[in-house]
DNA sequence: ATGACAACGTTGCGTTGA
């Protein structure tokens, strides 16, 4: 089974990048992030046609979250945003995966966290608070669903070497220690960074600036990420960053994050 | 210190993102 992440940066532009990749990848359960559309525009039958079943949750403009699974596979119980935290953006959404082949079901939480702006700022704020809110609510989830993936726009890098610069971007927004520190209490619930569970190319990135060069001068963050609870880890086979995604035209400045899980 | 680039909503330029 192939789960991946992506934050598309509008569904509507990027919706020819997505079914293509669908229908050539194949990935049996996606989360998208960035929709930047409402729950009518939300494009239910073009990914139909391409095999794909979907839960949604979006707002207009801004934000937005989907899941998808490559059909037969179902989702059920599906809950969008963090329960008990009230907000406006629509940032969550969760569902069990029910596979077709009879294994056991995976609930699976596809998240695009708060950027944060910068340390000090309200939005900085409202970041470290979403980010408790999260930490409490996937420790009660695990309780209930030990197989739990966790994959989205984390907007934080976990260390330096998810850094281009880490110096000039020490305690900026995405690399401060605030934020990693956040990052390191969701870890404690049992949670394990896919990427990093396998042998990686050095200066590793999932986005890059739109602005000067930074694809082509590798100048990036790895901010998106695959997290898998313990009872996953011994099923990881391969995690890789889909960087061919980001080289094509009117690409989204984010790259899919692709893990490969065995069956059991 | 600021902008760059892309998308959105709106209709020209302001806001947001990371």
């Amino acid at each position: 089974m192939r789960l991946a992440t992506w934050n598309v940066n509008s569904l509507a532009v990027r919706l020819p990048h997505v079914i293509d990749w669908l229908t050539t990848a194949a990935p049996d359960v996606v989360a998208l992030q960035e929709l930047k559309l409402t729950d009518d525009k939300f494009p239910a039958d073009a990914l139909a046609q391409a095999g794909y079943a979907a839960a949604w949750f979006g707002q207009k403009t801004y934000n937005g979250v989907a899941l998808l699974v490559r059909s037969p596979a179902t989702l059920t119980e599906v809950q969008r945003n963090i329960p008990g935290f009230a907000d406006e953006q629509a940032r969550v959404i969760a569902a069990t995966v029910q596979p077709a082949s009879g294994a056991a079901p995976l609930r699976v939480v596809g998240a695009y966290f708060p950027n944060g702006q910068a340390p000090g700022t309200d939005k900085f704020a409202y970041k470290m608070r979403w980010l408790d809110a999260l930490r409490d609510w996937i420790a009660q989830e695990l309780t209930r669903h030990p197989r739990l993936v966790l994959m989205g726009d984390f907007n934080i890098t976990v260390d330096d070497e998810d850094v281009w610069d880490p110096e000039g971007l020490r305690e900026t927004i995405h690399c401060t220690t605030e934020e990693r520190a956040k990052l390191a209490a969701l870890r404690a619930l049992g949670l394990h960074d896919a990427f990093r569970l396998f042998p990686q190319p050095p200066k590793s990135y999932s986005w890059w600036d739109y602005r000067q060069l930074a694809f082509q001068k590798n100048r990036g963050l790895r901010i998106d990420h695959i997290w898998i609870s313990d009872a996953l880890k011994d099923l990881a086979r391969a995690c890789t960053i889909e960087r061919s995604l980001r080289k094509r035209p009117q690409p989204s400045d984010h790259a899919p994050v692709l893990l490969t899980l065995a069956d059991a």
